[in-house]
DNA sequence: TAAAACTTTATAATTTTTTTAAAAAGATTT
DNA sequence: AAATCTTTTTAAAAAAATTATAAAGTTTTA
């Protein structure tokens, strides 16, 4: 690697830190870059005369001299677009550096399941979005782009929608119809992402993130990075076989975890319940609209509706399973429920630690924390961002 | 990290690239270590002088300049003892830096549950092994040892055999009774580690090897390299839920993949199947001894005897299934078949196959290689002279 | 309360290491 | 068979890491 490059990654990994730890000093960034005190003074005056840093006074003291802290520059203009897409609705937002909200967060109908339409309409949204925010393209570092799917992050491709003829991937066709650069991710791995650098994971090395929404999803932390396994395909946690149940998965197969605990069975069976004569705070919009959408469903099981909450703990039993099998293969420090149906994580936790009781050893259950995320609601649209910052050139 | 110290950690990883693969250029040392020419040859210069390396004349042609090759001296003469523990049989080698046998295999009978002795006994044979092999003990660069159990080679203890009162740990209270260094694993972890250095896990990324003995065991490769989770116990494979059977596992749990698949497990279902009237070559020595040898039993499955191919055959669907379970999960390059148990490898491969293709979705099935290990009669042993190579200090 | 002792950061000088360039040696092509 | 292309080896220059020293605070203690 030529001098010139070395120094372009010593200058991407410095950002990096300021992104995540707002406040940094000399001695602090060259024990995590692993590079020398000298080196760290040298470049990081670089970043100062470029902009992209500014000194920020003293730090607190720590028992000797104080040391000067630095943080990023606001005044050096540039923003991140991410965008969360799931099988109904596709989000999108502007952030800057600091991760605030720089153009309110957009939302569009988006049905993945036969949708031919799609990737124009996708296009169109972001086209749209992105020209109507008056920031000029030169200040957009990248666009982060989450969705479901068996996605390749590495190679840029989705095998399950968005599906491209030719031999043109998903992300250089969006990269080069948008004119900036694209990141894509499977939705799971980006919320493991965010837990990480934002979440209950920060710091960790070990941390499993189970995101529960539409299916049952996995995002792999190992050795304090994303595990994406040896074809970028690890975490299909919601396929492994699990359930008891004979009910044909939409896989093929049968007995995998995924049929018996999706939001879209849960639904389901809240839904025939009602109809066999239960009663609920949900039956009024049930009846109405003869629909039940996931956010109803999941409030009412936040608030105590008896029939949501017994719907719900039946699922997370079963993910409990599932997440005992997790903790005897990866041992790890950390497991975060997020994702949308996180709302619940109270109600959801009963039932998994009861399953993990009577699946795991209990010696070994007590090496891994349980926790439900606090950044759920925006983890993915975070995680897409954190792509974007991970993958980009600062120039 | 002082200079000194540097210049130490380059001198092991270079001899340690030497062990496992006899000849090398200087130019390949530079890119496996990522150091410099010029600083790889001083160095190199350096092990010569010391009599750790020595010149092998001009490598194979690659279109260019011949290069000077290198390789491990026969004449320093340095030593590995490597322990493999059974539930069992404790057997024991010492091998040279060549991974020549120096001082023959010795076996010793050795039950690990319900041993009072077991410790100070096989110490004593150690003890006795190593004094009577004549080599003197600075030339010994230490003892790796694989055992089953909850072992944390990091801690250095097993929590499951081998416990001793007060604080001291397993490896530092054998290594003060032998006088040198002693590095322990679980057996499991060294199958694998022999697999990624020496097996069908070369210079592979991610890898799982399966443990077939007495239990099931897993030792994953991830990255590269050995991966432990956050607190040393990752790969309980044995203990996951998977089995529709209701009888009571060891672990005190149900359901445990162990129960239907450990070679415990076979040898009673063949002995039951014997007693209820089913023919077998295995008959005549069941029937004189009233006992059922694991070498008997797979060597009948693997001269075809229709028994024990059914019973082993059961077994291994199973684990197929778990397999399947582990190919979801960590979408592995390959997974290895090994441990005592490999020597039935053919006729393992088929139920294995059959479960996969009933529990994987086909397409992240066909990412993963499953194989039977070319080395695993001395996997284990391989593994233990690994673990004193790769964590020992060369002087 | 003030000086001494201790910590930590910042800068300078030195040593180590890497990079770049050039030379040497061998293979391949014309 | 000479010329061109590859690759290794050596040498010189540039970059980075150590080490040492100075500077700036904190804490301890008399």
């Amino acid at each position: 690697m030529s001098v010139q490059m070395k120094q372009q990654v010593l200058r991407n990994e410095l950002i990096k830190f300021f992104y995540y730890d707002n406040r940094l000093t000399l001695a602090e960034l060259s024990r995590r870059s692993h590079k020398s005190l000298p080196l760290v003074t040298s470049t990081v005056n670089g970043l100062i005369e470029d902009g992209y840093i500014q000194d920020n006074g003293l730090a607190a003291s720590t028992g000797g001299r104080r040391a000067s802290s630095f943080q990023l520059n606001a005044d050096k203009q540039r923003y991140i677009v991410a965008v969360a897409v799931d099988q109904m609705v596709t989000q999108v937002v502007i952030y800057d550096l600091m991760n605030n909200v720089k153009v309110g967060l957009q939302k569009k109908e988006l049905v993945l399941h036969d949708n031919p339409a799609l990737t124009e309409t996708f296009i169109e949204f972001l086209k749209y979005y992105i020209s109507g925010s008056g920031i000029p393209l030169n200040q957009i570092l990248g666009i982060g782009i989450g969705m479901p799917g068996f996605v390749s992050a590495i190679k840029g491709v989705n095998h399950t929608f968005f599906k491209l003829g030719g031999n043109v991937t998903l992300k250089d066709h969006l990269s080069k119809e948008l004119g900036l650069p694209v990141f894509i991710d499977n939705d799971s791995s980006l919320i493991a992402l965010a837990e990480l650098k934002f979440g209950a994971g920060k710091d960790l090395k070990d941390v499993l993130v189970v995101n529960i929404g539409w299916g049952i999803g996995l995002g792999m932390i190992v050795n304090g990075g994303l595990f994406r396994g040896h074809s970028g395909y690890a975490g299909e946690f919601s396929h492994i076989p699990l359930s008891q149940s004979n009910k044909m998965c939409s896989c093929g197969k049968r007995g995998c975890l995924e049929v018996d605990t999706s939001l879209v069975f849960m639904i389901e069976r809240a839904k025939a319940e009602m109809d066999a004569g239960a009663s609920s705070s949900m039956e009024q919009v049930y009846k109405t609209t003869r629909e039940l959408p996931a956010d109803v469903f999941l409030n009412a099981a936040k608030s105590g509706d008896p029939l949501a909450v017994s719907v719900l703990s039946d699922a997370a039993f079963l993910v409990g399973k599932g997440i005992s099998t997790l903790i005897h293969i990866m041992n790890p420090m950390l497991i975060v429920l997020s994702g949308r149906g996180a709302v619940a994580g109270k109600i959801l936790m009963a039932p998994i630690q009861q399953a993990i009781n009577e699946f795991c050893i209990p010696w070994l259950a007590e090496q891994t924390d349980i926790q439900v995320s606090t950044v759920a609601t925006n983890a993915e649209l975070l995680g897409a961002a954190t792509l974007v910052i991970e993958n980009c050139d600062f120039n």
